[in-house]
DNA sequence: ATTTATACCTTGCATTGCTAGGGGTCAAGT
DNA sequence: ACTTGACCCCTAGCAATGCAAGGTATAAAT
């Protein structure tokens, strides 16, 4: 699979994956692998600058939490306004996505 | 819809376009229109450098065509290394769809 | 004559994912 | 004791891409 595919697409990957519920940054990477049934594999150069973009975009929210056991983490939650954009690209992807099958997907009936 | 999503996918979608039979950059563009349902009304200055580079990278070539009435043209054709490659881009875009579909459409029965 | 549609092109920008590095903690194996 | 691997965070700089903005020119419509 290409990689240049992703761009764009990725903030909405994190930000479905951020609905389950509260995580951090190297468990997004891990759901994100295991979700995508091994398709979406993102080094972490490419997922915590995404994140840091989307708490600045104020979509997520993050906290440090220092377990007795383990390390410290930065855990990352959807906000208001996250979950609110999540609603719209939904919606942005549903119309990507049908349009791109048009082209690439020729037996789906709305491909004229 | 956002204007980041397009990204990586452009050539694929011209390829098929092209698919279809030999076109001039201004009709690709109207095809695209109209096979999208509106949803790509793509300016020149992402369509004309496009053709360009998938051109130089051999997926497509290039004959000026000057009718009788009506101005000259470039029309581009697929080439056999272009038709290959739309079909391996066709299983591209299946995996990422897929992939993707399994973070934003909930819905679908392979969404875990 | 002016506008609109057709038809081609390029320069430079903003964004993005990735590579390649860096730091550090902790458990298990050797 | 030492190394390996898993875990967990971060940044600088690169390459690619779609786009805005601008230019050129012909033909048809008003």
């Amino acid at each position: 699979m290409n990689a240049e595919m992703l761009k764009g697409h990725l903030d909405n990957v994190i930000l479905a994956t951020l609905e389950r519920g509260p995580a951090h940054g190297y468990a997004v990477i891990e759901d994100i692998r295991r979700r995508s049934g091994g398709s979406f594999d993102l080094p972490e150069g490419t997922v915590y600058p995404a994140l840091h973009r989307l708490e600045l975009a104020g979509l997520i929210a993050s906290d440090w939490v220092t377990p007795e056991a383990g390390r410290r983490k930065r855990v990352y939650a959807l906000t208001p306004g996250g979950k609110t954009a999540l609603k719209d690209r939904r919606e942005g992807w549903a119309e990507f996505s049908r349009a791109v099958g048009a082209f690439l997907e020729p037996d789906k009936p709305w491909a004229a």
